[in-house]
DNA sequence: AAAACGGGGAC
DNA sequence: GTCCCAGTTTT
């Protein structure tokens, strides 16, 4: 590549993005605590989803010190529906370690934006660049996509060693004192028109250059190896109703505080095991009597929750990244299971007084369980998933 | 180096 | 259905 072709690209690509580029939420200023909170939003999401999340946020909490000294489950409850909910949990730890590190100034020094809690080296380039305008790179995926097509690249992007291979080219590239208005050039080109699929290169300020483009491979590039489909897991969840002084309220327990959707709120369900999963796969929602009596007993098991089931609510089915959650939910009310299944359809049904409390539970595990009504579920964060099913079991009782 | 970690929009 | 998105952390 001649260092003509490269002083171009950066040139013409900076000219391109200061004639016009979209007018963001989190472009209004520089306030480095506006930029942080919009590249944790912006990790593997669309700038269109994150819109509105951004301005409710900025909204609840304007300042490094407001978030720091909020309850963790408003601050969850402000990123339900967003995903990755760790972001939002070491969004706030970070901003507890600038108010103890920095007095709540978030410090123009790359070591000390790198340390903060789910900052890597994407998100302290974004920060330095767009921030405090110093030129380091900022490389997402797309970068990767436009530099891997203008430079005709064929590392596998997917890798690890690639992006750093990317980044230090990158940092050649950006022109001196717009480090910020480049990297934004950079990703708002690759987000609108050196796109994935079929990149508009006709309007592309840089395709003389360009060296996919001039081989005719933009489609082609860049390479990346393919994700692993999701594996299946069957579930079977509970809508317990509630009675006596609990009328009206359902109960919803807390996720353990690490791992998949940590902390945040959900129905009480279990993982089926090999023989139940399949008896869940081969046969119909209604007709799962053995099914629902035995998963039943292994929540007793699991949980300590003694419950009887009182009829199928709904079958939902759910795609995280990694595993595709096929779920089914049963309506119950709290008891235990002495009474007799009804044959009647084949439903799950069982007759008698409800005969437990969640007194019956271990303590440990009882202090995750609430029971709520419909006014609290805006108050603690679910995953889509539980929320849908929460919605749609209140509308069905209104 | 590979897997875990959400959810949705575009095709 | 597939791809992938202004990626980071853990294993």
């Amino acid at each position: 590549m001649q260092a003509e072709a490269r002083q171009y690209f950066s040139r013409e690509l900076l000219a391109w993005y200061q004639r016009g580029n979209r007018d963001l939420p989190w472009r209004k200023n520089k306030d480095p605590y506006r930029i942080w909170v919009s590249e944790i939003m912006l990790q593997q999401t669309r700038v269109d989803t994150v819109i509105p999340y951004f301005e409710r946020f900025m909204a609840n909490f304007p300042t490094v010190q407001a978030l720091a000294e909020a309850p963790e489950d408003e601050v969850l409850k402000c990123w339900e529906g967003l995903g990755y909910y760790s972001r939002a949990r070491n969004l706030q730890a970070g901003a507890k370690m600038v108010m103890e590190l920095y007095g709540g100034i978030i410090p123009d020094d790359k070591e000390s934006v790198a340390v903060l809690k789910g900052v890597g080296p994407y998100t302290t380039g974004a920060i330095m660049s767009i921030a405090f305008n110093r030129p380091e790179p900022a490389v997402d995926g797309n970068v990767m996509r436009v530099l891997s097509r203008y430079f005709c690249l064929e590392d596998d992007i997917a890798k690890p060693s690639t992006r750093v291979g990317i980044e230090k080219l990158a940092a050649s590239l950006i022109p001196e004192g717009a480090a910020g208005d480049f990297n934004q050039a950079l990703m708002e080109l690759g987000a609108l028109v050196c796109t994935p699929k079929s990149p508009s290169c006709l309007p592309c300020p840089v395709m003389e250059h360009c060296e996919a483009r001039m081989a005719g491979r933009e489609t082609e590039l860049p390479i990346k190896t393919k994700a692993k489909p999701p594996r299946q897991e069957y579930r079977l969840a509970v809508i317990v109703e509630g009675t006596a002084e609990h009328a009206g309220k359902v109960l919803v327990r807390q996720r353990p505080n690490t791992g998949l959707l940590a902390q945040m709120w959900e129905l009480p369900h279990l993982l089926l095991d090999g023989k139940h999963s399949g008896m869940f796969a081969e046969s119909a929602p209604k007709e799962q009597g053995e099914l629902a009596e035995a998963a039943i007993r292994m929540l007793e098991t699991d949980a300590g929750l003694l419950i009887r089931p009182t009829g199928w609510f709904a079958d939902a089915d759910h795609i995280f990244s990694h595993i595709h959650w096929r779920m089914r939910v049963y309506a119950a009310d709290l008891g235990v299971m002495d009474g007799v299944l009804a044959a009647e359809s084949g439903a799950p049904y069982w007759t008698g007084e409800p005969a437990a409390t969640l007194e019956d539970m271990p303590a440990e595990e009882r202090s995750r369980y609430r029971w709520i009504g419909r006014d609290e579920m805006d108050r603690l964060p679910f995953p889509n998933l539980f929320l849908k099913l929460l919605n749609d079991y209140w509308s069905r009782k209104s």
